[in-house]
DNA sequence: TACCCATGAACAAACGTTTGCGCGAATCGA
DNA sequence: TCGATTCGCGCAAACGTTTGTTCATGGGTA
């Protein structure tokens, strides 16, 4: 049962009953004993306002796009939830799709939301360059916020992780213990938030006060390639002491890869991890990371998509936010002392 | 640009553009010179039927909801991602609702979607009886299909694994293995799942050759309430040589408190855990795991769906489809051998 | 020439809302 | 008692499609 024939059912007008169930009873004037009529005999009959109808008339769908390279990955699937418990109180629904990290399946799934007509879309890119994809974004007819990572050559509010920052924090943590040969794990090179950390890390060991050594191995989030570049780095020659990794595939890579070597951690070899996991401090040693305030940034994000959509639908200034990482200092890092190499 | 906007600049009717623009140009006998024209016109001004105008005129809205526990569960993210990526293929959004593992949640979040006359639906219920969440379910018009767990007194079609089969799998690879001690721990006394897979491994027990006992610990799904249940079970008297585990945390609980003992995996504990992760056969020693067919699953749950849809949103036949359990077996379940313990 | 039929496209109703406007009735002040 | 205001609600248009029906045109046959 609709409204219109919960009107006929009543003797009503149609109006009427739209403005009682959507909550204007008292700014169109209906009396109280009219809209407390109307209101009985819906929840009787279990009548609401079609949203088919009202986004219609409305020109909005009460819906926003997520879009993520992969819900799989825990940090993406904490996002994804902060996200829609946030908009599930301003009562709007999340569409989620999923790029499974892949530039094209993005770019499909990117115009299948443009023309969706969504009121709005959190979009965490895949990161790689590409200027069909810039030119897509940039034309939007809706709000669009970027998150974790952003896309070059696109003015877009975005609200993500201060990755240089957090890489130059990660670093120089190493270092202060003492260690001056640093390995890192990097995923993706085409990634902005990878780019911006290593960045970061670079800058902390070209700043040390003494002479330091970086080596950097790794590309792809997959665990395969992350088991083989693992690899790699333990098997330099000098192997670094401390190794910092940037995806959670890297970091288990260098766990497994480790125990097969029998390398000790932290007495052989610190470790340092980007992004908390639910395992991270209960495996052996704990695992110290750098951990995201993944709810904050979270919050930030739908709280910047509904103001936009509140002043209706344009877009906000193309702003930065960036967020500062914590480091959640754990017995996987150990001070470096020369006699154990 | 709609396309009736697009009909009046080419000068023709809106029903014409619609039917070249909806692929029905000939089944209306529109000319090819005009579907091309009109087609060109198209993607010269970016026009695509609105989906808004769509739904409501066919009563569809393209869209089903998924409703999920916990979308940072990496099963759940998993089978989200499957079945967003099988729907895509069918041009259906999938709209994400998260109930937390709370029940009250779960019922606000089904009203809703119920209320938002989505096309369908996917659920993997929490797993609390309930009589309203069954009324709700009962008198639903759209197509449910359940996921992983099933609501008790609602005939509803369901996917999911033979939980009961895989306890008994389960179960019998550790008594095998010539322990005759076991030890479970269990998530939420009140999920179907848990309540199958224990009283496969119950069955198992009972029916083994020779006698054998269990002791069963553990109940919810948070990791302060896993690692203290794991304690309990770890230092029961005397202990289980075998510990089979029925969630993430509980695993995650062991191996923790396992490590903090110093009991070493497998030589004085054997670990059979539910539910492959990502990093399962990463750890020391690599985690024996009986994993589902998450693939599967998901492809049979909205084929089942997209069947419904097809023929008219109707339900489709409360049939229970039961996946077998695959067991990985790996280092972390060994032989018992009596001078261990 | 008159008729029939196939062709190609327009007309209009319907899907379920929301909302500006208007209208009759009741209330009020003078 | 009368004009002015307020109150309570109905009317109708509009949002953007889809689709059954109708209509005009032209070619073919009798």
């Amino acid at each position: 049962m609709n409204i219109s024939q919960l009107a006929e059912h009543l003797g009503l007008a149609v109006s009427t009953v739209s403005r009682v169930l959507s909550g204007n009873a008292e700014k169109y004037r209906i009396s109280n004993q009219t809209a407390d009529r109307i209101r009985e005999a819906a929840v009787l009959h279990q009548v609401v306002p079609d949203p088919l109808g009202t986004s219609l008339r409305k020109g909005k769908s009460g819906m926003i796009g997520l879009l993520v390279p992969d819900i799989t990955n825990p940090f993406f699937a904490h996002l994804a939830r902060a996200i829609e418990l946030h908009l599930r109180k301003s009562r709007i629904a999340v569409q989620l799709c999923d790029s499974a990290e892949d530039p094209e399946t993005e770019m499909e799934l990117l115009e299948n939301l443009l023309q969706r007509r969504l009121d709005g879309m959190i979009l965490a890119p895949v990161g790689v360059e590409s200027e069909s994809l810039a030119r897509c974004l940039e034309g939007s007819p809706m709000p669009i916020i970027l998150m974790d990572r952003i896309v070059s050559g696109v003015a877009l509010p975005s609200v993500s992780l201060d990755h240089f920052a957090a890489g130059k924090l990660a670093a120089t943590t190493l270092l202060q213990s003492g260690h001056s040969h640093l390995g890192c794990l990097r995923g993706s090179p085409q990634s902005s938030a990878d780019q911006g950390r290593l960045a970061g890390v670079e800058e902390a060991v070209r700043e040390w006060k003494s002479p330091a050594h970086l080596t950097v191995k790794g590309s792809g989030y997959s665990l395969e390639k992350s088991l083989s570049e693992a690899q790699a780095l333990l098997s330099c020659n000098p192997r670094p002491t401390a190794i910092l990794t940037l995806t959670g595939q890297g970091t288990l890579g260098i766990l497994n890869r480790a125990n097969d070597l029998q390398i000790r951690i932290p007495e052989e070899l610190s470790l340092l991890a980007f992004d908390e996991q639910p395992w991270s401090r209960l495996v052996s040693p704990p695992l110290a990371t750098i951990s995201q305030p993944i709810e904050k940034m979270a919050t930030r994000a739908t709280e910047l998509l509904i103001e936009a959509l509140e002043k209706g639908k344009k877009q906000p200034p193309p702003q930065q936010i960036l967020y500062d990482a914590e480091l959640q200092l754990r017995k996987s890092v150990a001070h470096f002392s020369a006699d154990a190499d």
